[in-house]
DNA sequence: ACGAATTTGTGATATAGATCATAATTGGAA
DNA sequence: TTCCAATTATGATCTATATCACAAATTCGT
């Protein structure tokens, strides 16, 4: 993997659909416009609120996507790498309209604002595929959206179970990155909720819990509930 | 205006940033490419699930965009022209992946998605302006989403009230273009907490209301009810 | 390894808003 | 106009989940 801080764009083995369409020329310009970082669990990638002149492409990790509620803090999305995060924010207006947040050891690299326009400019496949993948959000985004807006507390946790081992961590066994309270401002419930909901798939014998290791047992249930909400 | 059926892309009074950049050969290009609909009030525009190969561009009218979800369909936003739609769903499977529906008449460019593709791979400004548009998009529906996830019910409606206000009518009193029940749809309600909620609005002399028509008194006080949630 | 701080478990209670039920009103077709 | 269908109003329950309160367990810093 390449170090943090310098890093080569043309060798490297993460690179986005989009980056591939690029010719030589443009993985130079790149190269020389991108920085590598590196953040622990629960550092945070960028601040809401915050000036910003660059695009973060995530590498390796995890990271949550969250904002600022009128009541409080919320979780908008899970992204794993690899994926631009920060597009939006930062062609507008510059000032990020979210935070990202590490929540496992994550490697990314931040590219300038100019650079990715420029690229966007100038390679009309690397700004198509771009489109393609924020357009993917968007989709992905109204439906969880829509789940968490119509199903109940059961439906919403055990959509997160499932999008957690088939999405995230493609095993149905895995350790959970977040705390109860932040799984509640994910899946929109109080941290009491997640506790007593997560207790009762339990004891149903869906899912085995140890610590913050957790098992899905028995997945077709699961599918079950998430559909019926 | 432009007839429906042929349309001139041209001379055409309503086009969007994106269209604003393109040359004349491009022009040409979209304008054999391109062709235009009118719909009345609760027309489909758009279904769900069906196939497809244009994206759409509305002119004039209003739109609301929606989505089956687990329970009940759901209002994911409303478009006020001049605003390309669909564009998420056409680039990716093909399958529009929520309807469109017009809430008033309306009237709409369709573009052939091949159209399109060409146009952003040539364009590299076309592409740019088509990517912020998007963003804006995507920013404004995390805000909304927030909202209503976490304010309850008279700040969710009041909300409504001053985005059909400010940014759809840009008056403070409107006829509602929706049913009290498409109403609950888009802030997540049901009818009868809709009826309830509008009657105490009323009856607090925060609004008036005559059969449709809504005039918004006292926004300062909708605009505290909003921010408190 | 120890105590402090954070995270989790669980009961009791409160409540926003859904659901159910029924009536009043409006609007469009004949 | 008159009638029927759709929309709106409003009252009486019901319920999922938030809130509050406190205990238990786990993690972390020194």
């Amino acid at each position: 993997m390449d170090l943090p801080g310098q890093v080569n764009c043309e060798t490297c083995r993460i690179r986005s659909c989009a980056v591939e369409v690029l010719d030589q020329q443009e993985l130079d310009f790149l190269k020389t416009n991108c920085a590598g970082a590196e953040y622990g669990r629960n550092e945070r990638i960028f601040q809401q609120g915050s000036l910003t002149s660059n695009i973060a492409y995530v590498k390796t990790g995890l990271v949550k996507i969250h904002k600022n509620g009128p009541s409080k803090d919320q979780i908008l999305k899970l992204v794993k790498p690899p994926r631009f995060i920060g597009i939006p924010t930062v062609l507008g207006d510059k000032i990020n309209h979210y935070s990202a947040t590490a929540l496992l050891p994550t490697t990314v690299c931040f590219i300038f604002t100019s650079t990715f326009k420029t690229l966007i400019m100038r390679n009309g496949r690397f700004a198509n595929e771009v489109i393609n993948s924020i357009c993917q959000d968007e989709l992905s985004f109204y439906d969880r959206s829509i789940n968490q807006m119509q199903k109940q507390i059961h439906g919403r946790l055990a959509d997160a179970l499932l999008f957690l081992a088939d999405e995230i961590f493609e095993a149905d066994s895995f350790e959970l990155p977040l705390s109860q309270s932040d799984f509640g401002d994910y899946i929109h419930a109080t941290r009491e909720s997640v506790s007593r909901t997560l207790g009762r798939l339990k004891a149903d014998g869906l899912i085995q819990v140890k610590g913050k290791k957790i098992n899905l047992i028995e997945k077709d249930m699961l599918r079950k509930i998430s559909k019926l909400g």
